[in-house]
DNA sequence: TTAATTTTCGACCAAGCAGTCTAAAATGCA
DNA sequence: TGCATTTTAGACTGCTTGGTCGAAAATTAA
């Protein structure tokens, strides 16, 4: 029998196991971070790591799919205000931002994490990955259609933008303004006269 | 005896190693990459590596090496032309692009290969890198001061710059055209109003 | 041609590591 | 309490792989 109370914690326990997973990948790098390494650091044994997950490849994965999933359901709810595209992409740029710098390593991890899986069907978390970058994609298209935004090649722009995100968010400065983030952004997308 | 020839020949044959070598851990990655895979697809045996090379370690700082170097030697001679800032630093801008989409393989490895060597002694790619945003930083804080650029923290327009030449650059699009890339540029470095 | 030097290489070795096995400890339940 | 289930973990295994060895092949110089 599985109480739901014995779930609950099975799950915590996972959680425990994914976290110190991602301190140590953080530290050391996928490849170099061994099992026995992410047993010590959560605490386990490590035949208690394969009890909770399949394999290394299996911790990995959990970790993605977690970090993306959650930037997604974060800024689902905006995509179908009806509010024209310049404030909208502004919104959801902002958002995000927030839910990056709340959890700095985790997708720091995320956003510079190497081709570690091949298999394509073993990437889950492609596709809430997917859907950002298509509804980001069709913003910056009406907004280009509206004169909202510069004029430019979308997925130049699109590409411009998560190199600028990127950066600015996983730079662990301290100094980094909202207001100065902002001000890049808008002159981003200022139109051309 | 070392006649003059000999060392050539062993230069070209270091040469078609690590070309080999960056294929390779273009394709699969450095930690995945095997010195077998590297032995057989630069079409020697194993061993004679370990006659060109000390180690693994060793052709990846020979690469990185390469890579950076030419990347300044290439803007060297821009750096103390007497111009202003603006100019000067899209001339800059402008070279290093040219550079890194004639060798996308090469600068694509370069900008995203991960930490893979910890030891901070050796790597002597480190001191162009530095170099080179070096002068970057203070291109640009002539250009703050003097107005030609934004008002915006310098660390953060670096930051900035650097994304987009990263994201920018490395794609392989072909459409990716000239005067797009410097309209780009030209928004970011306009001055508010 | 022959002796010295340089270059090449496959077989081998040892270390490191992902993943397994077995059994013990903890927990739940009657 | 005693039985069944769930959770834990250290020892072990087998494979992968960086790096070495010793000798053979190629090149050079006389």
């Amino acid at each position: 029998m599985i109480s739901n109370r014995k779930i609950e914690e099975r799950n915590k326990r996972k959680l425990a196991i994914l976290e110190g997973s991602l301190r140590v990948f953080n530290e050391l790098g996928i490849e170099k971070t061994t099992m026995d390494e992410i047993a010590h650091e959560s605490g386990f044994g490590k035949a208690t790591l394969y009890y909770y997950f399949t394999s290394k490849d299996d911790v990995f994965v959990h970790i993605m799919e977690h970090g993306w999933k959650k930037l997604w359901e974060g800024i689902e709810s905006r995509v179908v205000e009806n509010i024209g595209p310049r404030k909208k992409f502004i919104g959801i740029i902002r958002k995000m931002g927030k839910i990056v710098t709340d959890d700095k390593i985790l997708y720091g991890f995320l956003f510079t994490a190497p081709n570690y899986i091949n298999d394509p069907n073993k990437q889950p978390w492609k596709i809430y990955q997917e859907r950002l970058y298509a509804i980001l994609q069709s913003i910056i298209e009406k907004g280009i259609e509206k004169k909202e935004f510069v004029d430019l090649n979308p997925n130049l722009l699109m590409k411009a933008i998560g190199g600028l995100f990127h950066q600015l968010l996983i730079s662990n400065e301290e100094d980094l303004k909202d207001n100065e983030f902002e001000d890049m952004l808008k002159n981003f997308l200022k139109p051309k006269k």
